[in-house]
RNA sequence: GGCCCCUUCGUCUAGCGGUCCAGGACACUGGGUUUUCAUCCCAGCAAUCACGGGUUCGAAUCCCGUAGGGGUCACCA
């Protein structure tokens, strides 16, 4: 018996940008899609044209692959399957509704939008849940495509299970008659995406919680349908600052695409999506993406929603790229060198990124962390009465150190190993503590309030270019 | 208001009846590594496991209530 293909899929509607939120959901269907050799469909649900937003499909599309959750099945690439945009599917949700229609199970919606609204205002003031199938007509008029086309449901309790809540039920109360075609000839989502998951053959449904409450309606037009249901799973919400709310556009939730753009590594991005609100049971914090696929699991997937900490993020980031091999990490942060660095040649860029990977937490930070390597900063005598060591001690003082520091490096070949020598050497000629010393040279050499080590700054820095600035600083203190 | 779901350090979480007066990570604080910032390493801070009842020799873990939070009740998804 040959188990069947996994076919997930994410299925957005074209209404704006994607936030950490959603990318959650659409990478959870990857992952198990990957892990399984199954199948990961991306299908565009534009059935509110209201609401629709131009161009959002593609920015959906351009964020999914830049965080390598690449679809096997969608709008742009086709498949056998297709078309996987709604809109253009019209004609298959109008097949369906027909078959309900004629085993009695859609009807006619004979009244205004106006009437509705009225039924449900109504129930809200008697403080009363709003059915429509309180008002369901006793002979509704012929479908003619004008009106909306309701679902006749029947009503009865369910028990189901979720492949992250459980097992869940409800009562029949929560079963109505939900609208099926729109008047202006769009399905719903609640009808479409049944169809089209059944089509689609899709094996396991992961959405998020706002449908939750809505399952059981979903099971009761499956039954109509004579369709058997996929797995559910159910994700909970990222949540916002402060915890209560969950993470949404509104509340200034950013496009992930913002993330990548700032230099962040999709692996970061995932890792740090991916764990927030799955662990797979270890202290294990950092994954590298086939471990995820290796790993990852819906029953381990948490049940409670899980705050945002972009905090957690950019440590995160840091992290993956500490652990990057220097070749790969050069040429993922090519974009972020500062503007002055198109003059130096890549040998160069390499030994100046080789200093800063250690403390660099994500792309766009580069350009502060290196600025001084390309270009010179002017001199800024505020550095040295911020700094903690130097701040006692008079520019006289300062200078004379600084003076010294210079005709011993002027005898350098600036080598690492001859810098270091010279370096250690004034130490004890000076009898001064590094503490001070150092940040004397350091200051002069690089105008920056940090830096890496000191030997190795030079070294990069050059002799010309470093002897040129302390000279400058002698000028200017 | 009805229905449904959720509830362990500030945050992300481990924990599925005894090894937990609760472990890890982020953040924060202090210390160490020849300066600074960072990395790395140590240490510290921090949850009476929402609360109250049971069940049990024994409960963060099982059961029942209560409270708080969230979702839903659209011709939006």
């Amino acid at each position: 018996m040959t188990a069947m293909t996994v076919r997930t899929r994410f299925a957005p509607s074209p209404t704006g940008y994607v936030h950490v939120g959603s990318i959650r959901t659409a990478l959870f269907a990857w992952l198990l899609a990957q892990q399984n050799n199954g199948v990961f469909i991306l299908r565009l649900e534009d059935t509110d044209k209201a609401r629709e937003v131009a161009g959002s499909g593609e920015h959906i599309m351009e964020s999914l692959k830049r965080l390598g959750l690449q679809w096997d099945e969608g709008p742009d690439i086709g498949g056998p399957y297709g078309p996987y945009k709604q809109s253009e599917r019209l004609a298959t949700y109008r097949h369906w509704a027909q078959k309900l229609i004629d085993s009695g199970r859609a009807y006619a919606d004979p009244y205004s939008p106006e009437q509705v609204e009225r039924f449900r205002t109504d129930a809200k003031a008697a403080k009363h849940p709003f059915l429509y199938r309180d008002h369901r007509p006793n002979s509704p008029p012929k479908w003619d495509g004008t009106q909306p086309l309701r679902f006749h449901s029947e009503p009865k309790p369910y028990h189901w299970h979720d492949e992250v809540l459980g097992d869940l039920s409800a009562g029949a109360e929560v079963i109505d008659d939900f609208v099926l075609l729109k008047a202006d000839g769009y399905p719903t989502y609640n009808f479409a995406h049944i169809i089209d998951d059944h089509l689609m053959q899709i094996t396991h449904v992961i959405r998020s919680q706002e449908f939750t409450a809505s399952v059981p309606r979903y099971l009761n037009l499956y039954e109509a349908l004579r369709l058997e249901h996929p797995l559910l799973a159910t994700m909970p919400y990222v949540m916002g600052p402060g915890g209560k709310k969950k993470l949404s556009k509104r509340d200034g939730a950013k496009d992930v695409l913002d993330y990548v753009r700032q230099g962040f590594l999709p692996e970061a991005l995932v890792n740090f999506i991916a764990t927030l609100g799955w662990n797979d049971g270890t202290e294990q914090e950092i994954f590298s993406m086939d471990e995820l696929i290796k790993k990852f699991s819906l029953e381990r997937v948490q049940r409670s929603g899980a705050q945002f900490d972009e905090q957690r993020l950019i440590w995160m980031d840091g992290c993956h790229i500490r652990q990057l091999p220097l070749e790969k990490l050069y040429k993922k942060v090519e974009h972020f060198w500062p503007k002055e660095a198109t003059n130096y040649d890549t040998e160069y860029k390499h030994r100046v990124l080789a200093l800063v990977q250690d403390r660099l937490k994500y792309g766009a930070e580069l350009v502060e962390l290196t600025k001084f390597f390309f270009t010179d900063l002017s001199v800024d005598a505020s550095l040295l009465d911020s700094s903690k060591q130097l701040k006692k001690i008079d520019r006289q003082t300062i200078k004379k150190l600084l003076n010294q520091a210079k005709a011993s490096l002027e005898q350098s070949d600036f080598t690492l190993d001859d810098v270091t020598h010279r370096l250690n050497e004034l130490l004890e000629t000076t009898a001064q503590k590094p503490a001070v010393l150092f940040s004397i040279i350091r200051i002069a050499t690089t105008q920056a309030p940090a830096s890496p080590g000191l030997a190795d700054t030079l070294a990069v820095l050059g002799k010309e270019r470093s002897l040129d600035r302390i000279d400058q600083a002698l000028a200017a203190w």
